[in-house]
DNA sequence: ATCCGGCTTGGGAAATTTGCCCGAGCTGCA
DNA sequence: TGCAGCTCGGGCAAATTTCCCAAGCCGGAT
């Protein structure tokens, strides 16, 4: 195995934009102890690109087009479950980060970080520690993070169904019809599914949804 | 004047994310005639530092907090009509392109672009011409021959901003201090845009503006 | 110059939904 | 047997949505 810690971190970008790449190369580039040894532009590459260069950390934007960046962290975690994972993205919802730290990532810093917050987390998680920036670590708190795993695993069956028809643009009244339930109880569940998952607004359900595949945009 | 042209391109970077802004200036500046000689991570903070620093041009993206990006382009402009100003975004709709053009800017492009694209575009806005990436270039065109014009081409500048925000997952108060709108306000947009588009359902709002590309998920 | 229409901004009030409490029946499991 | 968790719904105050309206502004048409 080639245990690259005495030359530095080798890292993996995963971002679509080649010029915020380019720019996150640069800027990691000029630490000294940092490498960054490939690039990838979407959540399908990004394994293949960690198979064939081993970094210590995946540096990854988990707002891509195409397959969930979700998906791409259980994608190389799956298959290689000492993966350092850190995900950088400009979204700061509960939900998300979550969901992320469930599929298994080591870290999640927001693009409002200082660089310095930034560089410091790749260094904590290629250490092997978790590392969260101040503003998620804010959300998280105010969350009460559940030790549990993946978002969907807290919902049972019916908060599951619910949820999907929900996020496909039905309304309260269709579902109850749907699931022969009271609009009440669909209302409850609406309220249960929102405080299980910590999304605070409607769109970020649907945004939970669409992120674990409940339903597609 | 200064008319900077024989010593290079001064450059004013406005982005919200500082290690963004930090990549970009690396960027730019490896070029050798590019020089970023000022930052602003706000559109409140973007005349002030036009108007101490008179760059040859302004780089900045429209998707941030406080008032609208396309707010910040008016403003500049119209103080100082010789501002060449060139949108960097990751939002590729047409709605936003004609608007940020509408509004005054000189050029249009996406993350998505290579960055020799990006930094041609530069030297082609401080030269006084207008310049788009091919993406953008290649909506517009699409946009021109569309019968049918997308759903957003109903809905109002402001509209379209508070939808962004809202499928981003903003909830109505955060949304009214965004922009420095009431909270009313905000909920007299929110009725107006569902009824406008037809949605019936946050989700299905949410959806809408995920398939036109307002928010990505 | 004037009017018309659309955008933007908000008020008001009824209708609905949310937030959060509760209990009850069911199942599986220890 | 008993506990725990899912499912289902009642209740009720608080918040939000829904829909109507008005006023200022601006651009285009007359």
């Amino acid at each position: 195995m080639n245990e690259v810690a005495a030359t530095g971190i080798s890292v993996l970008l995963v971002d679509d934009h080649p010029i915020v790449r380019q720019g996150y190369r640069r800027v990691l580039e000029s630490q000294g102890d940092l490498h960054v040894v490939a690039e990838a532009d979407n959540a399908a590459d990004a394994y293949g690109a960690f198979k064939a260069h081993d970094p210590d950390v995946v540096v990854l934007d988990i707002s891509m087009p195409g397959a969930s960046g979700l998906e791409a962290i259980r994608n190389i975690r799956a298959r290689s479950p000492r993966a350092r994972i850190l995900v950088f993205t400009m979204h700061n919802e509960a939900v998300l980060v979550k969901a992320a730290f469930g599929a298994g990532a080591s870290g999640f810093v927001t693009k409002s970080s200082e660089p310095s917050a930034v560089v410091n987390a790749i260094r904590s998680v290629a250490r092997g520690e978790r590392a969260m920036s101040d503003d998620i670590a804010h959300v998280l708190a105010e969350d009460s993070l559940s030790p549990t795993g993946s978002v969907l695993d807290q919902l049972g069956e019916r908060e599951i169904e619910i949820l999907r028809q929900f996020a496909g643009g039905a309304t309260t009244e269709e579902i109850a019809a749907h699931l022969n339930l009271s609009v009440k109880t669909v209302q409850n569940y609406h309220y249960l599914i929102k405080s299980k998952t910590g999304a605070r607004t409607d769109a970020q359900l649907v945004r939970l949804a669409a992120t674990c595949g409940l339903t597609r945009i």
